[in-house]
Order: C-alpha cells, then structure tokens, then sequence
DNA sequence: CCAAGCACCTGACGGC
DNA sequence: TGCCGTCAGGTGCTTG
C-alpha cells in the first residue's frame, strides 16, 4: 500500500510526465463523498500548467502557475494512470486529466482517496501539520520525535504523521522489527540507543523501498488483469497500460 | 492531553 | 452456488 517510497515514486513519474504543461479540461466519471459534485473543482483546475509535482508525506501536490496547488492523496487504492486516446474509462475511474501531450487517469476502487483544489495559504496550513520528511533529516532528528508522550506505543508513533511524515503501517512494521522493538513498547520505555536505531532502520528501510520503486512494484497487475510495464511506470500508482 | 475505536469503502476470500 | 462474515488499511472523527 501506498507509502512514502510509493508516493514518491509516483510524484516522480507524474512530474516527469507533466511538469510544463496545460490543464486544458478535466472529465468527471463519477461523483461522490470525496469528489463532490459542481463545477467548482473544475473552474480552478481547468487552464492550469503544472509547474512541478511535489510531495509531502503521502501527499502529491500539483503545483500550479497561479500559486494554487492540487492535492491527491491515494489512501488505500488511488491510482493515476497514463493512459493513451481512445482509452475506454473503466469501472473504478472517477476522473480524466486531459492536458496538452498527456491524458492522465485518477482511479480509486475504495473511495478513500481525494483530489482537491486548495490556496498557496490552505497548502501551507495543510503542510505545517506534518513531521519532517524522515529523509530530509538526521537520524538524532527522528530520534527525538520519538520522546514523547511516553505512553504512546512506538508503532503508534511512527504511524502518526505529526511525528514522522511518510510512514504507513508496512514500513511501521518493518522498521520495528529490524530494530528488535516490539509495537507495543512505549516511547518512555525506550531507550537512547533504542530510538536512535530505530531511527537509523526507518531511513533505512525508506532508501531501500525507494531504490526499487516502493515494495509492491514487482507484482502489480492493473485493474483490467493486464500486466503493466514498469520501465515507463512508477510503483502500484501509475503506470502505463501496455495493452488497452 | 491522550488512547482507543469506529467510520469511510469495496473486493477478496474462507466457511458452510 | 451463493450468501455471510471478516479483513484490509490511512486518516479523521468521536468517545472514554
């Protein structure tokens, strides 16, 4: 499932592919909780150029020439899919970016994703939430967001996007496990060198997924059971389709 | 202030 | 064959 090392790789792909260019319309497949209905959405996106594709914990922004941004977080199952004219929409697609050279697919089986238009202010309000990027800074750093509350679980911690940004419960997971630190332990029974290497194993385990394009790559199959080619695509998130 | 649990949503899968 | 319960799992909200 889509963590840090996902998301990045999917901001890699889409701001490869996207970087420079033009909204020029968007098609709505389907309306619901997370996409609201109304053309609010699509007057502030419609005529955009993306100037690049950022992300910030599990959040892809789309930064816009205006200073307004695009938020897409992919939650359990969102996708975007590059894919080409003539494309039939399939059942779990809710929206088509048609930009100048490229038509870009948001799909999401379980709904919990979003897309959303917000202000340069709204972005800052959003991003200041988050912890730092746990490869943006020293392991000492990480290490010390891990002091307190004391008695909140360590799995709980890492999972806590105020605390670190990025980590999902695979990476939770693994981290612990490669530092001998049970779940369950609470940050004020750690000690020192526990948080430190702990903190050393979260990098770790990031640059490795990282290095191979998030962990569930390899076996990623689209939602038409067609196999994806992954030398033009980027982790389970994007991804060309090879044969429509 | 903090922890725990549920809601959100759909498809996959096991049991009968 | 088909129905039902359970699970998955990031995040936000409610409850304790």
């Amino acid at each position: 499932m889509p963590e840090l090392p996902e998301v990045e790789t999917v901001r890699r792909q889409l701001d490869e592919h996207i970087r420079g260019l033009r909204i020029l319309s968007v098609e709505r497949l389907r309306s619901g909780r997370e996409f609201p209905s109304g053309s609010a959405f699509e007057k502030r996106v419609v005529g955009r150029t993306v100037l690049r594709v950022d992300r910030r914990a599990k959040l892809l922004i789309w930064k816009f020439d205006d200073g307004t941004a695009m938020i897409a977080h992919l939650k359990m199952t969102g996708r975007f899919v590059f894919v080409e004219d003539g494309y039939a929409p399939q059942k779990h697609d809710r929206m088509i970016f048609f930009l100048n050279g490229q038509k870009l697919v948001w799909s999401d089986v379980r709904r919990f994703g979003f897309v959303k238009m917000v202000s340069s202010q709204e972005l800052e309000e959003i991003l200041s939430a988050y912890g730092p990027e746990p490869l943006e800074v020293s392991s000492d750093v990480l290490a010390l967001r891990l002091v307190t509350p004391k008695t909140r679980a360590a799995k709980a911690a890492l999972l806590n996007q105020e605390v670190i940004a990025g980590i999902g419960n695979i990476y939770a997971d693994e981290s612990l496990h490669r530092a001998g630190i049970r779940p369950t332990r609470r940050l004020g029974d750690l000690t020192d060198d526990d948080r430190q290497y702990l903190a050393q194993e979260i990098q770790q385990v990031l640059r490795e997924s990282l290095a191979q394009q998030g962990t569930s790559a390899n076996d990623y199959v689209d939602t038409r059971g067609e196999k994806v080619d992954f030398s033009i695509s980027c982790g389970c998130m994007d991804a060309k389709v090879s044969h429509v």
